[in-house]
This record gives C-alpha cells, sequence and structure tokens, in this order.
DNA sequence: TCGTATATGTAACGTTATAACATTTTGAAC
DNA sequence: GTTCAAAATGTTATAACGTTACATATACGA
C-alpha cells in the first residue's frame, strides 16, 4: 500500500508488495511498455521489502537456486523500470527501490533510515517549491533533482 | 573567490584557488589538523577547476609524471578533506569538488552544470528550512542530506 | 511467414571504493 | 637526544558497482 508514514515495522508487507505489482502490470498494459518476465521479477524483488536493495543484490536474489543471469540483464530491467518510474534509484547508496506513486510523475525526496535500512518517498510539494524558487534566482536551468535524506526513521528512534 | 554566482567561464580561477589553499591552510593550522603534501597537493588538483573531479581523475593527475601512488592514498586524502569540510562529495556523479564556504559549517545544496561540468553550491537557508520542515511530520531524525541538482548553467544556456 | 524492432544471452571489461597489513613519519614525554 | 605511541603513508589485493560489444532469441505488425 501507499502509506504517508515511514513504512512500519509490522505492516502487511504482502499488500504493499501486491499493489505494486498491480499497479505496474496496468500501468504497462495502458502504455504497451512490455513487462517482461525478467522485468516483473525484478520488481518483485525490489519490493520484497522497503529497504532500497542494491543491484548485485538483487542479482544474487535472481540467481538464487543455481541461475547464471549476468549483471547486465539486472541493470537493464532496472532502466527499463526506472524508465516507467516503477523504480527509484538512490545515488547516495546506490540502490534501487520500487516507487511508492506509480504514476505521479513526480521528482521525488527520500528519507533513508541508516538504522533498518527502509526507505520512504518524502513528496513534498512544499520542498519541491522551495527549491524551484532557490534555484531561480541563479539563471539555472533544472534538468533533475535529487534529495536524499539520511538519519533515524520513527521506529528506530523508538527501540 | 567565493563567487554567489555560477562560475564564469571567464573568471580569474587563479584567484578561487589560492583563496582557497590559502583558507584551508589557516584553518587546519587552527584546528591542529594536518594539511600534509599529499592533502595539499590533493587540494590543489580538486582546485584546478570548478568541474568536480573523479578520485581516478585525481589520482591520474598526481601519477603524471612517473608517480606510483595507489587509489587508496586518494581516498584517504579525499577523506581527510571531507572531513575538515575542505571538499565535497557529490553523490550522483562520483566527484569531489572544492568547498567554497570554508568554515561555514552547512548542509550545502548543489548545482551541476551537464554541459560544462561546473558545479557550485547554492546553500541555501530557505531550501534548509523548507526540507526540515517537510521531514517533520514524518518523526524522522536528520543526520545528513543530500541535494543535486543538474541542469543547464546560466552561461552555456547562454551559449 | 516475413521482416524488423525489441528483448535477452554471453563474455569481457571499465570504474569506483575499500580491506588488510607493513612501514614510515611525527610530535610530545622522558 | 632517545623513546614511544599515534598518525600518516606505502603496498597489495580485492570488493562493489556499472557498461561495451556483439550474438541470439522473441514478439508482433505487415
Ligand atoms: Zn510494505
Ligand atoms: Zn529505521
Ligand atoms: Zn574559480
Ligand atoms: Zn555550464
Amino acid at each position: 500500500m501507499v502509506s504517508r508514514a515511514f513504512p512500519t515495522p509490522g505492516h502487511d508487507h504482502g499488500a504493499c508488495a501486491a499493489q505494486a505489482l498491480a499497479a505496474a502490470e496496468k500501468l504497462c498494459q495502458a502504455r504497451g511498455a512490455r513487462l517482461t518476465a525478467v522485468r516483473r521479477k525484478v520488481l518483485s524483488l525490489v519490493w520484497q521489502s522497503h529497504a532500497p536493495v542494491g543491484a548485485y543484490d538483487l542479482l544474487a536474489r535472481l540467481n538464487k537456486g543455481g541461475g547464471k543471469i549476468a549483471p547486465i540483464a539486472v541493470y537493464r530491467a532496472l532502466d527499463f523500470l526506472m524508465a516507467q518510474g516503477l523504480v527509484h534509484r538512490l545515488a547516495s547508496i546506490n540502490a534501487y527501490m520500487g516507487c511508492a506513486h506509480i504514476g505521479h510523475d513526480h521528482a521525488a525526496q527520500f528519507l533513508i533510515c541508516k538504522d533498518c535500512g527502509c526507505a520512504a518517498e518524502l513528496e513534498s510539494p512544499a520542498l519541491r517549491k522551495a527549491l524551484v524558487k532557490a534555484v531561480a534566482g541563479r539563471g539555472f536551468t533544472i534538468d533533475r533533482e535529487i534529495v536524499e535524506i539520511s538519519g533515524l526513521c520513527p521506529h528506530c528512534k523508538a527501540s
């Protein structure tokens, strides 16, 4: 499920994953984009938790059980998924996470917990606005924005 | 010099570098931090331009002329320089740039031009404030913030 | 079914960063 | 000045992340 709160340790994550996969399926169908077996598998692996996962971790999970998929296959799948807005890349930790706001076409901001490894999208219009405004005076034309905030999530802070 | 505008192609960059190196020297002295030969050299290489530079680029420049310095030496120097706030790392491009606001102890934001490769620090209190505010409601404790905006600088836009 | 565009397979390679351990340098205490 | 420990550097190898190049297979409309 798309939750506005930071992912709770005990939540029904099966629902998150199922919802995300279903939405992806639907979106790709609508666009005529081909969500192939490999891509679908990678997407489901990305959604195994709310902790962003590295490409080689995904690769290992894919190959668990004797597969021989090469790194490039994972990167190609991730490229497709990112192009469709189904997955985000977190530059600060070289990892990938499922998008919780499929279809919104957003420039997202991320919260990353250093303790549990989970991440969440902030998607704050106010922050985005402040950013655009801050840049405006400098004569700079924005193409891409990366906002990644690391720290302690509420659940880890409590424990 | 510390310029508030995006670095101009024709500016007196020798002055930028000289000022930055002098400030670094002074700061380290005051702190009792050891700005050794390697570290000073790396810092000066970082300041060769306003375009963030990769660690292996720095390594190549260091070894130009037959040196045999290993990668780890560059990373150690960069670690020191970052710890002292003299250099920033840009996660989105795996590159390093000199800090233009030595001593301010700031959480900086960066503008990166895709065309000329130059970068500048934004250091907008308003943006920082908006970010903190946006996160506030989520119960998240901020440790580190990464804001990297890529696009076209005013000079490249003009040409 | 033909032909082309898209997707995947295969192998090698490039780039970025760190681990582990030996040696040297530094600066202060004696 | 000698001694000693901390800090810095040297050395070697390896981990982690990502891409190039080219061959093959699959999908899908004409
Ligand atoms: Zn969940
Ligand atoms: Zn946490
Ligand atoms: Zn300059
Ligand atoms: Zn430019």
